[in-house]
DNA sequence: AATGAATGAGTGTTCATTCAT
DNA sequence: TATGAATGAACACTCATTCAT
């Protein structure tokens, strides 16, 4: 009776495909409309009732969560890559950086809920957001230990800033962007090495109000 | 018609006062709800008939830029500053960035209309951002061509970095985020100086995520 | 300019008509399903949008006012009436608890959100309410004085007694409930005047339940 | 396994547990939320699936009604001490009317499908509100014999206005209303008996109102 | 006997935009 | 030129009930 006969496991059978038909149609139609759209239409694409799309994700929050459990995968799988061929600690965030963002970029607008769950504590999302977050530390603090990275640099802000770049690319202009190019910016900045040779030596930091006045010491 | 007797002055006083209510209160409503707020709530407020706010400004971008318009003033005193003031072109360019990222940051939301005009050409706020975009273009070539600045960094790249910036923090986290931190990210990214002097030979940080291409020039 | 030319006063014509047309479509649907009936089918019965339904009438409860409003002449007339007729307090306060339960009749339901109406601050329908019963309260200190109404009495809970007989005969029940019965119920109770005078003395008729006090007194 | 052996008594037991699980949750959910709550919400917090609640019980007013025997044991012992405490028929009817009254507030909202029972012969609560009106009638017509209470008076109407007193107390209002002062006004209504017995002559007090009709006779 | 997934119409409410006046 | 009423599709979300397993 136990026996995994296949006749007995049917019970589940069609809530898994129903599931399944829903996360397909969830993932065309965010990719196509960005995840701002219409779960009813998705509901109604995948051939399912309002309540069961609801059944299965109580909030959108919910189904991008399970979009982009989907994804963690592969992304576990670049972690282990950077882990195992990264040489040196500044290499190693700097991939993750670049996987992160990648990621952040499945669907038009995913960084507006990502960043909610990143301060909320109520989304589906915040436990993803804050492992990441977890493992960018982990790099950040090795690097800056290696003294690679500047130590005054926070994980969170990192990956807002991660975020952020995903924002700053949306479908609208995914081609005159490159993605590589801003996560490469984040690594050195604008300012040319050799100028901050030399100019570094008056960082010191000011950053004092908002409005910026004489800026020039405040790099 | 159009002869310029006084008493037909009337009618455009009043339409005067109409757009000058309407932007007030536009300015505290979307102060308060961001700028995806009701332009309906904003007509009531302003005593006029939603026609009328429409006939002023057919889209709410159109009163975006009106309100942003308000602040041009403050930025140009900020921009005849920063050229005066500044001895070196990097900080010049720098100043403008912090003064741009203060701007991007009047209203909630507002990066993100921002980031639409950038890539359309028929949004109200298009011509405001490409002027600015070309000031900033002006800091930046100076600046590369004093050496400060990496020649491959793009003004449109860092103008869209400087919305995300302000993108990063929103109402949500204000507190926790420093925007002139992130500003100065911008500028030497999170790389320590030291190890990129020596290190960034090993800068070749391609990750082999495939949207990852030859990073160490493109940075 | 301000005379009443029929050509100046059209701009509120389709309103007002729009307006009429709610209020006739929800007399009717609101008289055949109830009060608690589908907005959204009295809007589309009426030929207008939803939004339009919601424009003129924000809430269930404004809709539900409206359409008292209306009858709000007749039950003055009465009031009128009853006070010029009625020789003495007792009768003129049978006669307006007939008409208030009648009143609260007018619809299937209707008692439901006129309870609450008592009890909120919130309701369109609380100031009708309270309106009511401030009328009421006259009538009854007034009897009061006059000692044909009992001095534990109060108005307010009179005035939910009346809500509660209009509750008691739903539509189900309408044949085989006297209204008049019931409103005279309330007037002189069950007990037979004869056997009170020589039986109250055993009134003391305290039920072992526990929410029973000494109700001797407020009998 | 069709044999009678103890053991085979075990999925009864389930079945039973499950009924009294989900008879506990129903009893605390209702007294929470009333009993329009939802059945989804019981079933849920019952551990058991919608079917088997609905198995249990086909009906919202089947589950009402099962509710409502457990306290029919209750209700037997006070009408075992009424008939064996009362010594006049008038108060053994007080003591019943204030018994059920108590009976009909178990749950807030209960009065609603009591009212639609008596009315049906479909609910499964019709039964139990029959037994309680011909109790009642037992009550009342020996109290008519008695001559304390009025030929006129109907089991059915009483039995309603009690539910009516019991729905004129909901949640809300609960603290400002005395149920009892209702129960008593229901017995000797709120005019005074002295100016009854001088003023009843006067007690043609019909409204002009349509409903109204002799109301002298009806009282 | 029990499960719990599926149903799908229905709820109130919002809003940018149009257009008759 | 201004008004503000009308539009009506769209939104997320709920729930009693059915039924395949």
């Amino acid at each position: 009776m136990t026996h995994t006969s296949p006749e007995v496991r049917v019970p589940r059978a069609d809530a898994k495909r129903n599931r399944d038909r829903i996360l397909d149609v969830a993932e065309q139609y965010f990719t196509e409309h960005g995840v701002a759209g219409s779960l009813d239409q998705i509901a109604k694409k995948a051939g399912v009732g309002a309540g069961t799309l609801y059944r299965h994700f109580p909030t959108r929050e919910a189904l991008l969560a399970a979009l982009l459990a989907a994804r963690q995968d592969h992304l576990n799988q670049q972690l282990d890559i950077i882990r195992a061929d990264s040489t040196d600690a500044a290499t190693a965030l700097h991939r993750w950086l670049a996987a992160l963002a990648e990621w952040a970029s499945a669907f038009d607008g995913l960084p507006d809920p990502l960043r909610e769950a990143v301060s909320e504590n109520a989304s589906p999302l915040t436990l993803t957001c804050h492992g990441y977050i977890t493992t960018l530390d982990e790099f950040l603090t090795a690097a800056q230990q290696e003294g690679s990275a500047r130590s005054c640099v926070r994980a969170r802000d990192l990956f807002l800033l991660v975020l952020a770049t995903s924002w700053a690319r949306s479908a609208a202009m995914a081609d005159d962007v490159s993605p590589a190019g801003m996560i490469g910016l984040l690594r050195s900045g604008w300012a040319s090495t050799d100028t901050t040779s030399t100019g570094t030596t008056t960082t010191d930091t000011t950053t004092s109000a908002a409005t910026d006045g004489p800026a020039s010491s405040n790099v």
